[in-house]
DNA sequence: TTCCTGGCCA
DNA sequence: TGGCCGGGAA
């Protein structure tokens, strides 16, 4: 399907954005004009529907944090990957999260968000998908309605997502939390995501972008995670090993990406993740950018040799 | 067997 | 830091 539009994403006033914590009025006064602006287009829609086309709008507003030396040919690396996503499908191109979502009002639509992300982890797309749209169906996609949920309810109804039973614990008392601190809604910062209940760094970024438009971090899953290693992207501080946590590699990833790419790195290294720099047995030979890769045709293990699936070592 | 857009707990 | 939650797909 053809996607063309531009992406609005709200721009960032001022240059408030380097990584410190905007003042809070600075920040209560943007989430006012961003859950505006929501209601009748979600910048963050066109981000998940458009991932490789240019997310910031506008770019004199983008942070270089520059504090280490970004690697060689970084930017010929992501043009190359930007080039084989466009060329091949990845699963992560069908998932549409808001659908049937956006008619709800802001405050429901970024709790809808949230109890997706949550729902997201360890869990295919499709899958996280048709359990958000059960609980929809069934009225559950609001915090007011969830608090009242019966669990046993929650969890017949995100089955077969993963870890379904302790998902239905987190999303009563991520719904109880929502109706008695914030009136409904879901905080604001990455700081009060992460007190919620199943909710880690990869979540509250991605929230943070999905739901209130605002970019603090990467999010970084495991593709990010893997691809970004394979790479020699990221390192262990001080060191030239690997990064070992995806929280490493996002820290890592931010001390040199400039912010114009925090949020279509994402998407971008997903797709190709699950395409071509494929956990098991990448295909480096269809890779563009192998030439670039310090981890090319490393990881192959040869095809059926035996069993035992030697685990690859980490070229790095 | 391993992994799926992780996070919690000991 | 590692075990654990978890059904399903490749």
């Amino acid at each position: 399907m053809p996607r063309a539009r531009k992406i609005p994403l709200l721009q960032t006033p001022g240059s408030e954005d380097d990584g410190v914590v905007p003042k809070n009025r600075v920040r209560k006064r943007r989430v006012e004009m961003i859950a505006k602006e929501v209601k009748t287009e979600s910048p963050q829609e066109n981000f998940l529907r458009h991932p490789e086309i240019e997310d910031f709008a506008n770019k004199s507003d983008n942070v270089y944090s520059q504090s280490i030396q970004p690697p060689a040919n970084w930017e010929r690396v992501i043009e190359g990957i930007r080039s084989m996503r466009l060329s091949e499908h990845a699963p992560v191109d069908s998932i549409d999260p808001d659908e049937g979502v956006t008619s709800l009002q802001p405050k429901e639509r970024r709790f809808a968000v949230l109890v997706g992300s949550l729902l997201s982890s360890q869990t295919k797309g499709h899958v996280t998908h048709e359990a958000n749209q059960r609980l929809l169906e069934n009225g559950l996609l609001s915090a007011d309605t969830m608090d009242k949920a019966d669990e046993a309810t929650i969890k017949s109804l995100i089955y077969p997502v993963g870890f379904y039973t302790r998902k239905a614990q987190h999303l009563k008392q991520v719904a109880k939390i929502c109706v008695s601190k914030y009136d409904g809604d879901i905080p604001s910062t990455v700081d009060d995501l992460l007190l919620l209940p199943g909710v880690g760094p990869k979540i509250a970024h991605l929230v943070m972008i999905m739901a209130w438009n605002k970019v603090e971090g990467i999010c970084v899953d495991t593709h990010v995670h893997r691809v970004s290693n394979r790479l020699g992207w990221v390192s262990r501080p001080g060191t030239k090993q690997g990064t070992r946590s995806p929280e490493e590699t996002r820290v890592s990833l931010q001390q040199w990406l400039p912010k114009e790419e925090w949020v279509s790195i994402n998407l971008l290294l997903v797709g190709f993740g699950q395409t071509i720099c494929t956990p098991l047995r990448p295909r480096c030979a269809k890779c563009t950018v192998s030439e670039f890769c310090p981890s090319a045709f490393k990881e192959i293990s040869s095809t059926a040799s035996t069993s035992k699936t030697r685990r690859p070592k980490k070229e790095l």
